[in-house]
DNA sequence: TTTACATAAAACCAAATGGTGTTATATCAT
DNA sequence: ATGATATAACACCATTTGGTTTTATGTAAA
């Protein structure tokens, strides 16, 4: 985990359900560790290793006020998550994209590929 | 690993870059294992573990066809991503509901933030 | 019916992950 | 100065992860 420099991927930092809570509190408001600790059933140490990685993810900052370290969220990385969903997007957005996308790619398919959607409807 | 009633975590499954990258071979059409194993400098082996983890996080959907297991792209646990990222969108939309979040919640410290994001925007 | 092909299943391994407890250092309040 | 508070820095640990190799099984083709 170390200093400041790993550079961890943002797919990674969210991918563990605890760091994705701490990303909630902080989008409330800042918070200084032991607040966030409160937050959890685990120990402030764990607490501390969760906020360097989404510190190395660039998720959010923290700065020292007296004695306390303050840390906010630094939602900017998240769009390179946006930006990969997107991609995605077609292919839930309508069922024409998705046999267009059939079609192009694996023709011979498509139709049982659209059955099987229609049948998950009924249900 | 195990069988198939695992329940992957969509963050978790999307977190590993292999994985991301099956994930769109996939997008372009459905593939049998050994197609997907030859983009890869992995063993087959260590390919299918990824497919057993899309597959847990339902994300991709095999299925035989003699004695090839063709896997094909099943996108819909991504909306829940989505909808995670959609939360966080207003912090990066404009910088006026960046302010106004942080006028809500931390007020004292909101001009320190835009001045941040300006200096940033100026390099 | 051999032979080759494609996948499946299992045993194993090193490194990363998520957690712990202990010890040290800086700051605030008395 | 003293004691309490808040964080930092380590050392340590169990489990998970991402990979390997080996062995077995089913299917296609000769």
């Amino acid at each position: 985990m170390s200093a400041s420099a790993e550079k961890v991927d943002v797919f990674q930092a969210i991918a563990d359900p605890t760091r994705r809570e701490v990303l909630r509190l902080l989008a409330e408001k800042e918070l200084p560790i032991s607040a966030i600790t409160s937050h959890f059933p685990i120990s402030r140490t764990a607490v501390v290793k969760h906020l360097h990685i989404l510190a190395d993810a660039d998720l959010v900052t923290g700065h020292k006020v007296g004695r306390e370290k303050i840390y906010r969220l630094h939602p900017g990385p998240l769009t390179e998550v946006k930006q990969w969903l997107s991609f995605y997007e077609q292919f839930w957005n309508n069922k024409l994209s998705m046999l267009k996308h059939l079609v192009e790619t694996e023709g011979d398919t498509a139709l049982t590929v659209l059955r099987t959607e229609t049948d998950q409807q009924k249900k």
